[in-house]
DNA sequence: ATGGGCACCTGGCTGC
DNA sequence: TGCAGCCAGGTGCCCA
């Protein structure tokens, strides 16, 4: 999926489009995502008001009066906004027709994204109320990572892709932050020194700030809301860039498999 | 509690 | 051309 920096990126893409406007109509070809599309939402939201859209790890969340929208784009998906007479394609799974005349339109060829719909606080929602702080906050520093590291025998590079200790960090961000402070993916999350865990903390900040800086990444599927790609892919250091020559010492970059993701790395860079 | 593996899907690419 | 096999921005759940 995209990663932190894609979704906020479709955040602030589609926001303008949507924010006091109203919506006329919900419309859904496929309610199979990863979870069923909720039956009530067709006859809950038109009438309703957007009022704020925010992002938590990599949810979109759409407030209204009357409860919340909370989407996911899993691997595969993303969110446009488009004029509402746009024919929609292939694995266009649903739309939100607004009242100026365009709609926000889900596509998502794997069906691995969700929406889910509260009225409660939606950062009590099951599946967001056991996630770690923002990586871009002040909660989230060097001190934060060594102390949550000791005694976690995990390699280094899962630890981080755990939404449990920083949220937002996918597989390309996790392999790129680790070049970046120069930490081997396979040490174990304990074995980090205090220093590491610094270098490590601002690496995860500085990549995620610079990707959203230039509108995320893309390799495959990933579009904005206005259908264009990202551009951090030329500033990729490691990832998918197996076999070529690091940009840094010429070395070539490595891959292998770690909890059945590709980790890519510099072996003379990282330790 | 922690860690590892599987599952959910479609599609693009490679090699026979 | 066809087809098998591998790979892909995620993450909840089940098991040891």
């Amino acid at each position: 999926m995209p990663e932190l920096p894609e979704v906020e990126t479709t955040r602030r893409g589609i926001a303008p489009a949507l924010l006091e406007r109203r919506v006329v109509e919900v419309i859904v070809r496929e309610r199979r995502l990863r979870w069923p599309i909720p039956a009530s939402l067709e006859s809950v939201l038109p009438g309703q008001i957007v009022r704020r859209i925010e992002r938590r790890a990599k949810y979109i969340l759409i407030r209204f009066d009357a409860g919340t929208l909370i989407l996911h784009l899993g691997m595969s998906g993303s969110l446009r906004v488009l004029k509402s007479d746009v024919r929609p394609e292939l694995h266009d799974h649903w739309d939100i027709r607004m009242d100026t005349g365009m709609l926000l339109r889900f596509h998502d060829p794997r069906r691995f994204g969700s929406l889910h719909w509260t009225e409660f606080d939606p950062r009590l929602h099951p599946l967001l109320v056991k996630l770690a702080p923002e990586p871009l906050t002040q909660r989230f520093d060097g001190e934060y990572l060594f102390r949550l590291t000791r005694k976690r025998a995990v390699a280094i590079k899962q630890f981080i892709m755990n939404s449990q200790a920083v949220v937002g960090v996918g597989n390309i961000y996790a392999s790129e932050a680790l070049f970046r402070a120069r930490i081997a993916p396979r040490r174990a999350a304990r074995r980090i020194s205090r220093t590491q865990a610094h270098l490590l903390a601002r690496a995860i900040k500085d990549v995620l700030t610079e990707a959203i800086k230039i509108g995320g990444t893309t390799l495959r599927d990933y579009v904005n809301a206005e259908g264009t790609p990202g551009y951090f892919r030329q500033r990729l250091f490691v990832y998918e860039r197996a076999g070529e020559l690091c940009r840094v010492c010429k070395s070539p970059v490595k891959r292998f498999v770690q909890g059945q993701r590709s980790t890519y790395w510099c072996p003379a860079c990282q330790h």
